[in-house]
DNA sequence: CTTTGTGCAAACGATTTGCAGGATG
DNA sequence: CATCCTGCAAATCGTTTGCACAAAG
């Protein structure tokens, strides 16, 4: 109760109005370790009983990312996907079976930055990773 | 001249056929330093005269994905760019203007991807700067 | 001649939009 | 009670597909 609490205090601060649509889709983004379309935040919302509608969540999401609560993450063609881990962090993607994990930010050290061409104005910076996830590796052997 | 045999034999190399348009779609992609969309490359070789279909020009990027003379570039929401530039190298993409650049493999050394959590096998992985580009900052002051 | 590529139009899937009614602060 | 959000359905955008014809090796 005190996480959802929590849930409605971020939203408020946000100065975004704390609707029951727009919680469970920040609720389920924050929720989940995956990184999820805006389809499968649907149909997992409506997984029991109709909660939110289609273009709802598209416009909750899309609110979300305004704000900086969620951001959007594009590493596969066709789909954006939405991440509720706004902290600075990097991204393992498996070319076998698609999975998107999160590296944190101290586990892939000593890019500088600074050497890059001038000119540029690099305001922030991440790493994606590609090759095959733990579980692919063991089923393909 | 040279240019355009070299391209022919590039192609035939990797077993696909020459046609005038297949030729046409990886000339203007190597001829430019963007990162076009496929509408992008379409609509720049019917400027004058149609010279192909969309859905060859699709074909065509895709058949040079598959064998590895063209990649795909996912940088932005929606749309799938094409890059004929496949030697490793990252990307700078302007948060103003959406323009992205191309930074040199060279220029951004010192990832130490062998630090990565175990279990995660690496094949390749690429740097996405993101920030605001020289055009765009002198534009805006 | 066999195989592969092209072009058209229709199909498709993800996302957006217009608008009327409803909930929030 | 003014504003913002929701839900529906239709619209849109980029991309894909089916199929008949044409071109390449």
């Amino acid at each position: 109760m005190r996480q959802q609490d929590a849930i409605i205090q971020t939203l408020k601060a946000k100065g975004l109005r704390v609707t029951p649509q727009r919680f469970a889709v920040y609720a389920n983004l924050l929720d989940r370790c995956d990184h999820p379309t805006a389809e499968q935040v649907l149909s997992d919302l409506n997984q029991e009983a109709p909660t939110s509608s289609q273009s709802t969540v598209y416009t909750s999401l899309q609110a979300l990312c305004e704000v900086g609560l969620v951001r959007e993450v594009l590493l596969e063609e066709g789909v954006c996907r939405y991440d509720a881990n706004v902290l600075p962090h990097h991204h393992f993607c498996c070319r076998c079976c698609g999975r998107i994990e999160d590296i944190a930010w101290e586990d892939l050290q000593g890019v500088s930055i600074d050497r890059v061409r001038s000119g540029l104005q690099v305001e922030s910076y991440e790493v994606t990773l590609r090759g095959c996830c733990e579980q692919c590796q063991s089923a393909n052997s």
